[in-house]
DNA sequence: TTGTACGCGTTATCAC
DNA sequence: GTGATAACGCGTACAA
């Protein structure tokens, strides 16, 4: 509990001496340094990082905004965040939403309130519009498409994506194609279905699942596919889990795959893999590394930057 | 960036009487509180938090450590811990320390430095004589077992939880039973190897596989485990995730489950109900609410406390 | 009911 | 090289 006055009256220095000394300054004797380092040991000091961040107003914090915690989807870009955030002496405050606006807001008050220094947000359901009104108060980076200028974006091109997506699937002659989406009116659920609708011919409103974001969500679309009476040949997800949890569900009814219906995930989860999963794979831990980088340059002066990432066809036996 | 003194020279009142209209105090005739509110919002006035914090010697903030954010086995412990702490207005930092302890000491640092209130562990390498030096500087929860007195536990008991699987095994008619552990030298996996030799006759050294934490792992297994000569009739895991991954395999295989052998997972996690897997479910979420409110207590004064918790059989077709 | 003055622990400024 | 002293923005005795 010794603070640094405590340190500069044991060492017979002043505090701004002990400054020094804590912070590597130049100008200060050998003698006293050594008097001052005696001091900080046989007093155990410990440099008290609220005082540092009020007066330095530098938080070395960054809140990461995501909806949910337990969906293995966002902890990818976590981890590459949490990577280069430690790397950068930064430490991440998390904060989950569950698409509450209100949750949302709240979480982008920290940066309002001093509380960190730049926000990234990996989902969302807030407007543009409103999260432009907390830029003045620092950097603030997602990982969705369409942000506007004063945002930093990286992400993933959700349509050029499904529509490579859907060329693999053409390509292993495949052209009766439907899509998997999770929320309906999120800017990725927009383009993939633009997407669908300009690369396939056959494309159609029956052929669009949308509200499926677990793997107990790809259970129940079995039921919801094998009661179509005219069923599309191939189904394009737009997450590995809902992909598994159909493929699962199809496995347990000893409807073989791809026979009764080909299937093509999204993301590259590793559990996939088990389960020969063919999918569409997302560098979302890379995209959540330099989501750190480009606010960590933001805060240093930077302009704000997008940058769209692709998507790479990860082969497997469900086509 | 207005502050409480511009407010008060705005309203014409003192920084006392401001402070206490953002605190709710009484003693403020309606007047001046009227004033004083119309100066906040007349000067979009935002509360500084860093230097609330460094006032009140409180960071609402509380560190959990957890080796990997990607391995989804941990995100369900920190759904909970987050729940429980936006409750309570507490914010969380993550500390990802791939079991490294130079990490794990630099994550408790936080607590000595009073960059967060206390803090949560959900494993760990250190040792708990080097954790309970850090217990003066705030309480500690852990979420393993064999917490000495000073610090919090919450957590599965291993031993009665394989102990309990395993009867649930012999119910089901297997005697011969391997089981497949994480790290070898860890408390729970020295409390599951206890529970394997004193509950199944058959026990042995060559059917103990160690070293098992991902999806990846379990598809590794699968031909260690062929390999043998003598085989068990069932494998107890210690994780769905590498249940699931050595189930997928042995589909691939074209090998027939439990037929070939009986798989028994641990966790519950919910994808693991799409491919029928047998497990324990271990109620990690609730543990995970626990500690943060544990933690709670003891800031406001409450004693340590362990709590042991158990695990339920659920039903699959892979026994 | 209100206000003055100080403490929280640090860094930054400026004079010596 | 060194050291007073003023910020940073808030809460809170204590006095009035």
């Amino acid at each position: 509990m010794a603070n640094i006055r405590d340190i500069a009256k044991y060492a017979d220095v002043s505090v701004t001496t002990v400054s020094r000394v804590i912070n590597d300054h130049p100008y200060v004797s050998k003698e006293k340094r050594d008097r001052v380092h005696a001091a900080m040991k046989e007093l155990g000091y410990l440099r008290n990082q609220q005082a540092l961040t009020l007066s330095t107003g530098k938080t070395q914090r960054v809140v990461v905004i995501l909806p949910y915690m337990d969906h293995p989807y966002y902890s990818f870009f976590v981890d590459g965040i949490a990577k280069a955030a430690l790397e950068n002496q930064y430490r991440i405050v998390i904060w989950q939403t569950e698409y509450k606006l209100s949750e949302e807001q709240q979480a982008l008050d920290l940066l309002k309130h001093r509380e960190v220094d730049a926000a990234i947000i990996l989902s969302h359901e807030m407007s543009f519009k409103e999260m432009v009104s907390y830029r003045a108060y620092g950097p603030i980076a997602v990982a969705t498409v369409g942000a506007p200028k004063g945002i930093s974006s990286i992400h993933v091109d959700h349509y050029a994506s499904f529509v490579s997506g859907i060329h693999v699937l053409q390509q292993h002659g495949y052209e009766e194609i439907g899509i998997i989406l999770s929320r309906s009116h999120s800017p990725s659920s927009l383009a993939r279905q633009q997407a669908y609708f300009d690369e396939v011919a056959s494309a159609r409103e029956q052929w669009i699942w949308t509200g499926y974001l677990t793997s107990e969500d790809g259970i129940r679309l079995a039921d919801e596919f094998l009661s179509q009476k005219e069923r599309p040949r191939a189904l394009f997800f737009s997450s590995d889990y809902v992909a598994l949890g159909f493929l699962g569900e199809m496995q347990r009814r000893q409807l073989p795959i791809p026979e009764t219906v080909a299937i093509l995930g999204f993301d590259g989860n590793p559990i996939g893999k088990a389960f020969g999963l063919s999918t569409m794979l997302s560098p979302n831990e890379t995209i959540g590394r330099q989501l750190f980088e480009t606010a960590l340059a933001e805060m240093q002066g930077a302009s704000p930057q997008t940058t769209a990432m692709t998507v790479m066809y990860q082969t497997g036996t469900t086509l």
